[in-house]
DNA sequence: CGCATACATAAGTATTTAATTATATTATAA
DNA sequence: TTATAATATAATTAAATACTTATGTATGCG
């Protein structure tokens, strides 16, 4: 896959409002899904399945300890780009002021 | 709409490979329609609708001067939004180094 | 063992998104 | 005024994504 791919790939995966909120949760610490599923309220099934597309797109990376899988963030950039956003949506709202 | 749906929509606006390629190219310029067609290989009426998603999301932004409609990046942040993909996407393949 | 817990995967359906083709609008120029 | 260029919109179809329900798999415990 080349960089432009990925770009539209992990902006893609954070296209949607569970995952961002599932990565959110994880910016600063690793939880396992046992954790993640009563904090939202989504399917099991349905969880998962996001879980996937965001360790597909580079996002998430895990690993199993015992029974249960924990998920972390795994590259930095992720928690700027956020913040960025951040800082972007207060732009956009300060122009509608103008108006 | 509040700040969680706009940085969703945002993400997902920038989340397809011909609206990411439109912002790009139009970061350090405007540019009308009648630039961006002969640029890239897209039919008049899909550049076109991908321009509307693009305003919607509020990237963009859009004047008429005489026939022709010219579009600009409306929001300083989506420039720094996409240097940090970018610097996220190296990263990413950096890590793979070490497989 | 055999069962329970934690999670993933598969299959099916519903919904959304994308692309194409056709038509409409608007501004200028002839 | 009509013709043309530039662009948008509508309608259709195709394809991708999301969600639900059902089932599968691995681990640990009694």
């Amino acid at each position: 896959m080349n960089s432009e791919d990925l770009s539209v790939k992990i902006f893609k995966a954070l296209g949607h409002p569970i995952r961002l909120q599932i990565v959110k949760s994880l910016l600063d610490e690793s939880r396992c899904v046992c954790e993640l599923l009563p904090a939202f309220d989504y399917s099991q099934a349905n969880l998962s399945q996001h879980l996937k597309i965001l360790r597909e797109a580079g996002i998430l990376e895990s690993k199993k300890i015992g029974v249960e899988m924990h998920y972390w963030v795994k590259l930095k950039g992720i928690k700027k780009l956020i913040a960025i956003m951040d800082q972007t949506v207060e732009e956009y709202f300060d122009t509608l002021d103008f108006n």
